[in-house]
RNA sequence: GUGGGUGUGGCGAAGUGGUUAACGCACCGGUUUGUGGUACCGGCAUUCGUGGGUUCAAGACCCAUCACCCACCCCA
């Protein structure tokens, strides 16, 4: 083998690819339901919406991004996550101009270098939502709530959703502040890479997975103590909304999100069983983004789901719908001449859309009953020297093993009879 | 970027220095000429990720390299 597909990237083959449409329709018919129009952008974008949109200081501007020079020397990157591209088209096609607010989802790849592992990838695929134009309490619990509706529709039970609220700007400013002065004095026993986040972002310490930072960070202020009226105010409202909803959640005080642009509700959903990257889905309120990658100051909530992830919670809960047999009838022709017969007969069961298929190698009438048999059809449409001569054609039953002669003229419409009758049956 | 593991036919997997590289599944063909799913028979790796080295002798030992997997960081 030498040339091979780039690391961390993945070939959907046909039978996982029947998975991946299910998911894909189920989620589509909750954003149906709850009123969401798709949006499309591009799979690139100015390298600068990222930078500014995402945050300078997170690791997927520092590290991640797949950028490069395009022929006109201007800096592009392939879309490692979708909010941003979805506010800078809001700005652009002025949506602030149409009905507010502007309700979106989206499906589709993104990219992020990173080292591969169970659940990560670099191109992986994401399913989100986003609301701008509305600052309510009841769009943070719409929104989480038809996540909790849809990995209903899947079966999905067992999984955690941890609610949060980091605070508008003033109080994360006071909380980072008085999370510093708290760990102070004893930074020295916190873990290599906590030591590092103390200056970078010192409320990640709070969720590391290090026992003595753990241990460390007991007593430590959360970002409950330090909202301010408004923003505690709005969280007492989306808790309120989601026990109305039947959310079953819990509140997290250690949960931060590692971007920049989120603002008073955060929130994640955990699967165990499917590896460390345990995160399906993570999403929050971003009322500053809109503004800072310069459009009107517009409030926005939304959230990102990692399909591989839930594909593979899927699979370990065996979730998964079985795959249909898509074949109704199979042809099997034994010579060129009643190839010949047979591809006209084809033909006209196709212009009805009928699901048949044909041997396409020739075989032996042996060989084509294997084939019709291992591809799961129901009949096997027999022509050969004898039918042509006495102008039948043989219908196979499959599953019952008997079969039948019907004229060859009389074939589609016989055929087709007992299509109808299959599907109403 | 750091650490650990693995690398034998389409897939799974024996083999731990010595003649022709087990086996299972899948695939293809056959079991008297035109009837599948079961059974039986047969076929299917001049070769063990790649390149060096040690040895009379290497898939097995050593070195390098590549790829994949897992974990950390971070995240979906």
């Amino acid at each position: 083998m030498t040339i091979q597909r780039p690391k961390g990237t993945q070939d959907l083959l046909p039978g996982t690819v029947e998975q991946w449409q299910y998911l894909e329709e189920t989620m589509r018919s909750v954003c149906r339901d709850y009123g969401y129009d798709e949006i499309r952008t591009p799979m690139f974008e100015a390298t600068e919406l990222f930078q500014r949109g995402v945050g300078q200081t997170t690791d997927i501007v520092n590290k991640e991004m797949y950028t490069f020079l395009d022929k006109g020397d201007r800096s592009m990157t392939l879309r490692p996550e979708l909010t941003a591209s979805v506010c800078r088209a809001y700005v652009e096609n002025k949506l602030y101009g149409q009905p507010q607010p502007v309700k979106l989802f989206y499906i589709g790849p993104m990219f992020r270098y990173e080292r591969p592992q169970s659940g990560r990838f670099r191109q992986f695929h994401q399913f989100g939502v986003e609301v701008l134009g509305a600052d309510q309490a009841v769009v943070d619990a719409e929104v989480i709530s038809l996540v909790w509706d849809l990995y209903r529709r899947l079966g999905l039970t067992q999984l955690e959703v941890h609610v949060n609220s980091v605070g508008c700007p003033v109080c994360r400013t006071k909380h980072r502040a008085l999370l510093q002065e708290f760990l102070s004095t004893r930074r020295e026993e916190l873990c290599k890479d906590c030591g590092d986040r103390y200056d970078r972002n010192p409320l990640r310490i709070l969720d590391c997975k290090n026992a003595t930072c753990q241990a460390v960070t007991i007593g430590a202020p959360t970002t409950r103590d330090t909202l301010c009226e408004d923003c505690s105010t709005h969280f007492g409202r989306v808790l309120g909304l989601l026990g109305v909803a039947g959310v079953v959640y819990r509140v997290n005080p250690r949960l931060v999100r590692g971007l920049d642009y989120y603002t008073k509700t955060a929130f994640e959903v955990m699967v165990e069983e499917i590896g460390a990257q345990s995160a399906i889905c993570g999403g929050g309120r971003y009322d500053g983004l809109v503004e800072e990658i310069g459009g009107p100051p517009t409030p926005g909530f939304g959230f990102a789901m990692g399909l591989e992830r839930i594909l593979a919670a899927l699979q370990v809960k065996h979730l998964l719908p079985e795959e249909k047999p898509k074949l109704f009838a199979m042809l099997v022709a034994l010579g060129e001449k009643a190839q010949t017969e047979g591809f006209s007969l084809l033909s006209a069961l196709r212009t009805h859309e009928l699901p048949v298929s044909m041997d396409l190698l020739s075989r032996s009438l042996k060989a084509q009953l294997k084939a019709a048999d291992r591809l799961g059809a129901r009949y096997a449409l027999i022509l050969g020297e004898e039918e042509l001569e006495k102008k039948v054609l043989v219908i196979r039953d499959l599953t019952l093993g008997e079969q039948i002669e019907v004229p060859l003229n009389q074939a589609v419409e016989e055929i087709h009879k007992m299509y109808q009758r299959g599907v109403n049956a």
